[in-house]
DNA sequence: TAAATTAGTTTATTTTATAAACCAAATTAT
DNA sequence: ATAATTTGGTTTATAAAATAAACTAATTTA
């Protein structure tokens, strides 16, 4: 009845960062932080997290002098966002 | 653009408690832990979490001579319920 | 050139979830 | 009859996670 919820995804930053990555091509660190109201500390975590898993592609470049960190949607990360809300249906299917 | 998840929901045991009692008149813990495969000691703290918060409501009998915990939604935890899928949906529409 | 801002990382703290240990009563087996 | 097992839980301890605080390094602004 009830699946496991993918633990990775199954958290409110890391969910946010996922739902705008599935819908753009690459946004940066401080696009995901103004988007999510997230601490710089906290994103750069879950960031990690989400990259380690391979759930996402981080590359880190300058925007002119500034450092900037890319962060991209893996086919992976696409394939498990996919599966969670897939799985939570079940959970909130009222 | 992200509005906070109850953390009281956003969690896999209680949101599937509440998933099942949201479409059932009254459940006992019994059935509760059949249906989720949590284990004993997890279903009771959770279950407790919830009903401190008023989103259920816990009553204790007993079913021949066997000890039996009864829950039942509220109307606070069926709005509640409620509200966290809808604000959910801005996370997971694809 | 001193202060403040940007763009982060690292580490510490708090919170949460989960598991392990325990308890009392009931049932089953010897 | 009584010892072992099961049922239906609770309480306490541990593991994992989220979050915040502190820090770094370079940059821009006053």
């Amino acid at each position: 009845m009830f699946k496991p919820l993918d633990p990775l995804l199954h958290s409110e930053l890391r969910l946010a960062i996922m739902s705008i990555l599935v819908s753009s091509a690459e946004v940066d660190f401080r696009y995901l932080k103004e988007q999510t109201n997230a601490t710089s500390g906290n994103l750069s975590v879950q960031i990690d997290k989400l990259n380690a898993a391979g759930y996402i592609e981080v590359t880190k470049t300058f925007k002119g002098k500034m450092p900037c960190t890319l962060c991209k949607i893996t086919q992976k990360g696409l394939d498990a966002f996919e599966d969670y809300v897939k799985t939570l249906q079940d959970y909130i299917r009222l």
